[in-house]
DNA sequence: GACGAATTGGACAAGGCTGTCTAAAAAAAT
DNA sequence: ATTTTTTTAGACAGCCTTGTCCAATTCGTC
């Protein structure tokens, strides 16, 4: 162990350091100012550089933006699968667990500052550049959602759960989840915990409606 | 009957064609463009007038674009309430009325035009400029929800429902409908009937999973 | 400490856009 | 038919932005 040279990534300092600081900062602007409003000397400004570092290492404006949206695209989609990986495979309380699943999903896919970031520049660009998305399309949700729907699957198999189309219901999982957060967001509301949470709990509470165990009654098992 | 003059607006002609193609050529261009990168000269060149005749009738920019929001959140909002007008308060087939009616809700409300404008226009200045959708959130979506769970209130007294909330009951409905149309919204996909009445279809199975009448059992009530 | 690479701040040209102004032309109203 | 209003095309100033170039400076590393 000869802890003079750090060759791992941890601190990211120096070179890196500022690219994700030009990489932040471009997400921050782009993403309020569009990407023609969006002002390169703004963006060099927050990110505590110099213009010129911007176009060394980016190239030029479309180049930088690329880059952002490949680097949310790419946080997103981790984020999605490690929150993906705390599903409740073996529930205590299915209801409570599912709640608390949906709940992590909320704050660190939806309400959190990267998927705010993802839903902004898609819509900007989504529809003129898809390339710039289009690995996202097939790796991200695409993805998420037969990993849930999987999930789900052996939920059923378990006897946790009655569902005939598992990638319907994942689809639907998340579709509930979303249903009243989808106009606060788009305001940049932020949303308190107990709002976050009551969204989650109705959700949950209609998926089991709809995809629970038909013959073991609902709430009181015992 | 005069047909000399008509005070009657019905053939929108004159000015206020010239309006109309106005507000619709700069509901088009901030839509593909944003804000900052829509072009006043195409704007005017789309709406077949001269850039001075825009500057005569909005004042600036920033004045236009208000204008085609006004514009396009009142054309939304009416769509939403005709639609709404169609709801089948006295079903014959309950499933099948209700896939009907969401798929109208989907053709008119979402796909269309209008519909893709406003999630445009919502997602690119709504966080900046709330104010200018602050009566289209009052007057729209929130109206919109009270008038479907009234919808549905009346349904379940009828027995043909069994919902809790109502309210909640009306934004899930929403949110189901929309699961599998978001994505290609998103990225100015078109979809076909079929995708339409599909997508409807396994919403409307979800929603009458969750809240359709316990004791009449479902599809196998033996 | 010394070397090379990266960074900085500023100046700079080229181009685009907004918003105003004007005189001519067209349209509408009387 | 005439008068009034609206529309048009074009020119124009002012401003902002992108992207490049360059000399001076700082940083990381040996």
């Amino acid at each position: 162990m000869k802890p003079q040279t750090v060759p791992d990534i941890l601190p990211p300092r120096g070179q890196m350091a500022k690219r994700l600081s030009m990489l932040d900062a471009g997400a921050r602007v782009f993403c309020s100012e569009g990407f023609a409003g969006a002002n390169i000397d703004l963006i060099a400004a927050e990110a505590g550089v110099s213009r010129q570092t911007v176009y060394n290492n980016f190239g030029d404006k479309e180049k930088l933006f690329a880059a952002v949206v490949g680097e949310i695209t790419d946080r997103c989609t981790a984020g999605a699968f490690a929150v993906l990986g705390t599903f409740p495979d073996h529930p205590k309380h299915l209801e409570t667990d599912l709640t608390d699943f949906a709940i992590r999903f909320i704050r660190n896919c939806i309400c959190d500052r990267d998927g705010k970031f993802l839903r902004k520049l898609i819509h900007m660009e989504g529809e003129r550049h898809p390339e710039l998305f289009a690995s996202w399309r097939v790796g991200g949700p695409g993805k998420v959602w037969s990993a849930l729907a999987a999930r789900f699957a052996r939920l059923a198999f378990a006897g946790f759960l009655d569902i005939d189309d598992p990638d319907v219901a994942a689809r639907q999982f998340f579709s509930l989840i979303f249903t009243d957060l989808q106009i606060p967001a788009l305001f940049g509301e932020v949303l308190s915990d107990k709002e976050v949470a009551r969204s989650a709990r109705i959700a949950v509470v209609t998926f089991l409606r709809a995809y629970g165990r038909r013959e073991a009654g609902g709430e009181t098992p015992g």
